[in-house]
RNA sequence: GGGGAGGUUCCCGAGUGGUCAAAGGGAACAGACUGUAAAUCUGUCGCCGUACGGCUUCGGAGGUUCGAAUCCUCCCCUCCCCA
């Protein structure tokens, strides 16, 4: 086994925060002399089954462990998710049933285990400990526990005061978690920085079941393409590792500037030193942003679709972007040889959203028809049978527009 | 149990009888520019219609009115204060 000191100088990096340092060096010192690895715990809501960079960030780190010889828990929480949880007006967390929850357990495991090793991981469902349990012992639970110090935390308090509702299954989400601590006895836990709270709660509850409490990593929350919020598929700003490999590439590529040394150090395996290298060239001057992003597109790219792919995918980018031509494979449309409207036709190849939308883009400027660009709303199209013309719209949605007789669709 | 505030278009949030498809911001989309789907600037942003226009929308259901997101009734939901 590598020696505490080294181990702890890889787990730090990228790191937000390790709570308490000390503690955490004791546990690798001891379990170096004792060849016990340590337990290590990130839970995952069963509702999302789609993963996007944003998760990889704590799953790489957990990942550095699992190569460290540790023992790595991916913990599905299936209970909390059958649960459900009525908050607020939004239904993110709807009730699922239990088939619900062992398909997105499934969609999960294959995405992780592009990261983790399958061999080394331990996938727990919290189900196994909280369905048994008694209401007596929920209530002894909650005794651990009171309302002031689950108002401390910054989003209960933010919604307390700004009168908005927070519900009691809410209040005890961080229990579960810290219950799940102690059920699996965890040396350290892993979460974003928003989970801190959640984290330092388990290691209240694990010491008032006399536990030794587990050590809490947080790492820093990956903002999503827009470059604000932290990237989530709800506000639309994710990127998803099993997206197709040019969807990945062209979103990496579409993040802000500023962004850059964040992703490096957060997404992929380059080392701090290099990291820092890259960024002081383009802060210098000395080197274009954009060349260290594809590097970084072709990198992420790459650890979720193969070098190959990657290959593929910043190709397609040149050649639709920089050299503005059209790709090399583009959807299909069938065009009846009649005539039909281009804006019908947009909509039906889902183009555009709406005839309102199709018409708008038309006198944006936004449709060519075989790189002309199109100026008649109404334009209708002709075409011989097995003719085909290239439809454009804006810079990325492109459709193959094939003539048939009598047909459409 | 009593008193008060509130539920608006994807999100936040203005709007208290017509000039409201509904301010402003964000997101999104488009155009220009570019080194990128960065940044910046400009424009668009309910549905249908080439257009005059029509239709649907402001928690739900009814009602008043020539006319309602705005007024009334009931219901559902949220928050605050008091008990």
């Amino acid at each position: 086994m590598i020696a505490p000191q080294e181990q702890l100088r890889i787990l730090r990096r990228g790191v937000e925060e390790i709570i308490p340092v000390d503690e955490l060096e004791r546990k690798l010192e001891r379990s170096c002399a004792t060849g016990k690895p340590l337990v290590v715990k990130e839970g995952f809501d069963a509702t999302a089954p789609e993963l996007h960079l944003g998760h990889t960030i704590t799953i790489r780190k957990l990942r550095d462990f699992q190569r460290l010889g540790h023992e790595v828990v991916f913990l599905i929480g299936d209970f909390t998710g059958m649960i459900g949880d009525p908050s607020g007006r939004s239904e993110i967390r709807k009730r699922m049933s239990r088939e619900e929850v062992l398909e997105n357990a499934e969609t999960y495991q294959t995405q992780v285990f592009k990261i983790l090793d399958p061999e080394k991981t331990r996938v727990e469902f919290n189900s196994t400990w909280c369905d048994p349990l008694r209401f007596a012992e929920v209530l002894e639970l909650t005794s651990h526990y009171t309302v002031a110090r689950l108002l401390e935390r910054d989003d209960f308090r933010k919604r307390y005061e700004a009168q908005k509702p927070i519900s009691l299954l809410e209040f005890m989400y961080p229990l579960v978690q810290g219950y799940d601590s102690v059920a699996l006895r965890a040396d350290v836990e892993l979460g974003g920085t928003d989970q801190k709270f959640n984290l330092l709660v388990a290691r209240q509850i694990q010491r008032e079941y006399g536990q030794e409490p587990e050590v809490v990593m947080t790492m820093p929350l990956l903002p999503g393409t827009d470059g604000v919020e932290k990237m989530s598929k709800s506000l639309g700003n994710h990127i998803g590792i099993d997206e197709p490999p040019q969807e990945v590439f062209g979103k990496v590529m579409s993040i802000p500037d500023s962004l850059l040394e964040t992703y490096l150090l957060l997404v992929t395996d380059l080392s701090e030193a290099e990291v820092e290298q890259r960024v002081r060239g383009v802060v210098s001057g000395a080197v274009n942003p954009s060349k260290v992003k594809r590097e970084l597109g072709r990198d992420v790219v790459r650890q979720y679709h193969g070098a190959a792919a990657a290959d593929e995918a910043e190709a397609a980018f040149d050649r639709i972007f920089v050299e503005r031509r059209t790709p090399e494979e583009m959807p299909e449309l069938r065009v009846a040889t009649g005539s039909e409207r281009l804006i019908d036709c947009m909509v039906r190849g889902e183009l555009a959203a709406s005839l309102g939308e199709a018409r708008r883009l038309v006198r944006q400027g936004a449709v060519q028809l075989d790189g002309e660009r199109v100026q008649d709303e109404g334009l209708l199209l002709r075409g011989a049978a097995g003719e085909s013309r290239t439809l454009r719209v804006g810079k990325r949605r492109f459709a193959r527009l094939r003539f048939a007789a009598g047909e459409r669709g």
